[in-house]
Parts: C-alpha cells; sequence; structure tokens
DNA sequence: CTTGATAGTTTGAATACTGAACCCTTTGCG
DNA sequence: CGCAAAGGGTTCAGTATTCAAACTATCAAG
C-alpha cells in the first residue's frame, strides 16, 4: 500500500498524539481529539448548521490540506459523518453525531468565556435563545446532583476506578508541594 | 532592542492568531488565547493546584520552551498572574486569576466529555466532589433563564449588538444552502 | 469541448515544535 | 573558596507542520 505525503503526515501527526490519548486523563484523551485551533473552530461552525467542504473553508479561511485532515480525524473519532446529500458526482456533508452533538457544553462554554471576557465594546456579536423558554440564555455549568452552579473552588478530586499513574493526580497528598516538602523531610 | 530567537518566533505566532482574535466571533477569540493542545492542559492542571513551572513540565512531558511560551502567553492574557512564592532568588508560581478561573466551565466539559466518550474499560480517572452538597457529581450545562439543560438542536442563534461580518452568522435566511438556493434561484 | 461547481491532493517555502544543552541566581556543603 | 543542586528559563539545530497556490477529478450545462 502506498502512501501519500498528507496521508504520511496524517499518521504520524495522529502516532503522536495518540500518545496523549493513551494518558491517563479524560482531559489529554479529548484534547488528542478535539483540541486544536482549527478543530474547535469547525465544531463551532457544526452546530451553526456549516456541513459543506466549501463552506467551512470559505467561512474560517483556513487551508484546504488542513480543513481536510481535520474533517477526517474528526469522521475516523465518530464526532462527524459524512452524509451523501447528491449522487452523479456523488458529494457529502458533514454532519455532527450524537458523540459530536455532546460537545455542545465544550462549544458552548468557550463561546460564552469569549463573550465575557473577549467581546469588543460593542457587545457580543451573537445571542442565543432557548426554544424551550423563548428567552436570551447564558450557559450555565451547575452541579448534577444539587442543581447549584459550579464553582472551582467548591470542588475536589480523587481518584475514579480508572485511576492508573499517580503521576497525573495531584490529589492533596500528592501536591507537587506536599511531595516536595516530604521528599525534603525524608532528606534531612 | 534585541529580540531572540525564541521572542520572534512568539510574537510572529501571536501576530497570525491575533488576527483569529479579530474575528467577529467569540469562539475564535477565545481560541486564539487557549486553543492550543498544550495550553488547555495546563489549564487543567491549574485547576488540579499546580503552580510551579518544574511541576508543569514534569507532569505534562511538554518540552520547556513550549511551556515557557504558553504560561508567558496566560499571563499576558490575565489567565494567569506570577506570583513569587519566595525571595532570594526570586522564585514564582503561576496562578489563575478570576478570569482564568472562569475557565472551569470550558475544562469541565472537556474532562466530562472524556470521561462519557474516552474513559478505557475501568471507568473514568478522576472523579470530582462537590463540597456544597457533599457528592460526586457531573457537570451539566443548564439554560440561565429556565434551568432546563441545554441541547443543541433547542437552541438558535441571532445578531446580538457587536455583530459585524454577516460572513460569519450563518443565519436561517442566510445559511450556506440557502444562499444558494437563492442564488440558483436567482440565476434561473 | 469549455466552463462551473464541489471536494479534495500536491508541492515548495515559511513556521512551529522537539530534544538536548546551556545560562543565571542563590543556597548548601566540604 | 570551589562546586553541585534547585528552579526557571533560553538557545540552537533538526524535524514536523502549516501555508498559499496550483492542480486533479467528476459530472452537468451550454
Amino acid at each position: 500500500m502506498i502512501i501519500g505525503g498528507t496521508q504520511q503526515a496524517l499518521l504520524e501527526e495522529w502516532m503522536r498524539w495518540n500518545e496523549l490519548s493513551e494518558e491517563n486523563c479524560s482531559m489529554a484523551r479529548t484534547v488528542s481529539v478535539i483540541g486544536d485551533r482549527w478543530t474547535l473552530l469547525i465544531l463551532r461552525d457544526c452546530f451553526l448548521r456549516v456541513r459543506r467542504f466549501e463552506d467551512f473553508q470559505e467561512r474560517l479561511g483556513i487551508t484546504r490540506p488542513i480543513l481536510a485532515s481535520r474533517l477526517k480525524k474528526l469522521v475516523d473519532e465518530f464526532v462527524l459523518v459524512k452524509v451523501p446529500y447528491q449522487q452523479r458526482p456523488v458529494r457529502y456533508e458533514y454532519r455532527l453525531t450524537p458523540k459530536g452533538l455532546d460537545l455542545y457544553p465544550v462549544v458552548m462554554s468557550i463561546v460564552h468565556w469569549g463573550d465575557v471576557y473577549m467581546a469588543g465594546k460593542k457587545g457580543r456579536p451573537l445571542l442565543h435563545t432557548h426554544d424551550l423558554c423563548g428567552k436570551d440564555f447564558d450557559p450555565m455549568m451547575v452541579c448534577s446532583e444539587c442543581g447549584e452552579p459550579l464553582v472551582a473552588k467548591q470542588v475536589h478530586v480523587h481518584r475514579g476506578p480508572g485511576a492508573k499513574s499517580p503521576r497525573h493526580l495531584p490529589l492533596d497528598s500528592d501536591l507537587p508541594g506536599a511531595r516536595r516538602v516530604a521528599k525534603e523531610k525524608a532528606a534531612s
């Protein structure tokens, strides 16, 4: 099997970042799929119902090879599917899968942070209306158990069933600082 | 003023992505700050209370020049602050600012998606406990107005006060598909 | 049989990233 | 004093990725 230049590059890129996806961390694994400047912008457009190669390309100003590689990765990861929208010649459009649709909170939280901290003085460029209540809204992240808004300082973490390498779990007992102090104590 | 090789590279990188931040889209603006594989992982570690250069470097396996450049950018963007934790020699640690702390929903939604779709068969590596209610939870994104969980299909967008270029606002009336159809009609 | 639309691929030059080594400051130790 | 270690970076050469622009392929319409 002959592998062209682009595919070779893709393969290598995939392999290196795949190591990341082996990491024992949900963030690292997700970032290996969507953690790329262009990929996030592509996904935003997907949620704005953009579906075709040419439209992504024109709207984002992304180069064609990169767009092709990113779309391919998203399809490989089952975030998007290619659906034919015409025969002769067969043309496909890219649509969010259920897995892709579940990225909505990721996209919305990024957009919302941008609205709050990066909007120009004229205000936010886009408003969102919730069909259920009919009002313009902001996305809000709450605790699934008590419904209260989540604040970083009111959350702490502990090992789950999939925990493996302690290197990636700086719990209170093995924070870098704590480790350092312990090491220093042991040495003295 | 003499600019070293690394700084020169940084400057150029910043300039190109700064064009992105000029874009009339909160997502693009945010992505120009945090939309980078390593930056997202650095931020995750920040929320896990990692604060020092050496600790980021060791935990992430990131190269030192990249870590330095990413931390610098985050400081320049007021997402992190350098706080001295000792004098003689002065050493700084990196801490989340209020602006940085507000990235919590972004980080949590990414981690949660990874927990759902990318966790190994042993389950998620990390569990989160909410201090307010004392329970392990999942982050949930809801509408700020009615409190119902947000679903992509139940939301639509319209221009806000900061809207500028229609190119970036494919509303129902000027979706690529709609545009194309209109054009075809006009031509016939 | 030439043009247009759509979805890519190829190519060579410009940029960014990686890994390894080096620099600087101050403390600790012999 | 001389030298190593800790902490936080910077420099440099080689490799990998991205960019811009042109090119390919398929089919329809004129």
